[in-house]
DNA sequence: ACCTGAACACCGTTCAAGT
DNA sequence: ACCTGAACACCGTTCAAGT
């Protein structure tokens, strides 16, 4: 599988190997140690990524889109989907570690969070929540994974207590609203 | 106020003049600008701290000791005061807007760190929960809360609605918990 | 069109040498 | 004892010059 004299340099080939060195090493590499890798100099790199900003997006949408949405079908209970996803977000991060850092760091403002963010709040919707609150059990959940993600590492025990514990609450809010509207 | 001749350089003017930088740009101080604010060469610094690391450390000390724990006389319910706690963690922090990046990079394993922990986890069984339970909800808000700081800042009404929940969730769980054993 | 080589403006840290 | 000056080994980014 060795690349025949040399392959050429292509955006998908730099995040690729951008995902790669950082999954051997537990932290994303300097644009100069991923040119190496590449056998290129540093200065080739931005002919086809716009910077070190920008790589790091592209690796972020890169790893997210795999993040798991279950359907109806496959879980029935709204509660449960959503417990999925996030539990999903955690073991995709898992596959990358030092990655979860940069998304707090630079944020995810791509298509691919912007379809989870609005999956997460049909099912809140459907769970019971109204527009307002929906929105604002998202913010939580958001605040949740990501800072379970940040310092030393929680057990996964008590990641999924106070996950459990949040979408509770949540799941009481619903109830004691629409009964107030009912 | 102006520091007649030069004053000594020692560890409190360098935490000092760290943290007023850090409240000035956003975000922390290069130890070479931290220097040149204090009219020195950088490698005095090291005369008087281990290196970054140990400086942000300090920084994080030396904030963090001002965040409130409320006793029984000014709030006696434990839910309560467990709010306020959380509550004035995020108040303290928009005070030096950056540092709670650092503090998500760095951890804090200062004995104000522990101190906290001891106090919340008192909180929470004087509040019913088991050990075991203290332990991972102390886990889960320590999430929340650093979550909270990350990214693009959430509007304080989606942070305090999470908590709420979260809280209201704890305290359903402590509810059934000690109904089984009773 | 694409990459190299070299530079610019930064980092944290160390340490002989000065005072 | 304390600080300076200079160096070492790094960064991200730019851009004339080569092919």
């Amino acid at each position: 599988m060795a690349a025949p004299a040399t392959a050429p340099l292509t955006r998908d080939r730099i995040v690729s190997a951008a995902l790669s060195l950082t999954k051997a090493a537990g932290e994303p590499p300097s644009m100069r140690t991923l040119a190496g890798e590449l056998s290129v100099t540093p200065g080739a790199l931005y002919r086809h990524v716009a910077g070190q900003a920008d790589l790091v997006a592209l690796m972020i949408d890169e790893v997210m889109e795999h993040v798991e949405m279950p359907d109806e079908a496959t879980e029935p209970d709204p509660w449960r989907r959503i417990r999925a996803h996030v539990h999903s977000l955690t073991k995709t991060l898992d596959a990358y570690p030092g990655l979860d850092r940069l998304i707090a760091h630079h944020g995810d403002s791509s298509n691919a969070a912007r379809v989870r963010q609005q999956w997460t709040m049909d099912q809140l919707r459907t769970a019971g929540l109204n527009r307002r609150d929906a929105g604002r059990a998202y913010g939580a959940l958001d605040i949740y994974w990501l800072g379970s993600r940040q310092r030393t590492q929680r057990s996964v025990a008590t990641f999924l207590f106070g996950l459990d514990r949040l979408l509770e609450g949540l799941r009481a809010h619903s109830r004691n609203s629409s009964a107030t509207s009912g």
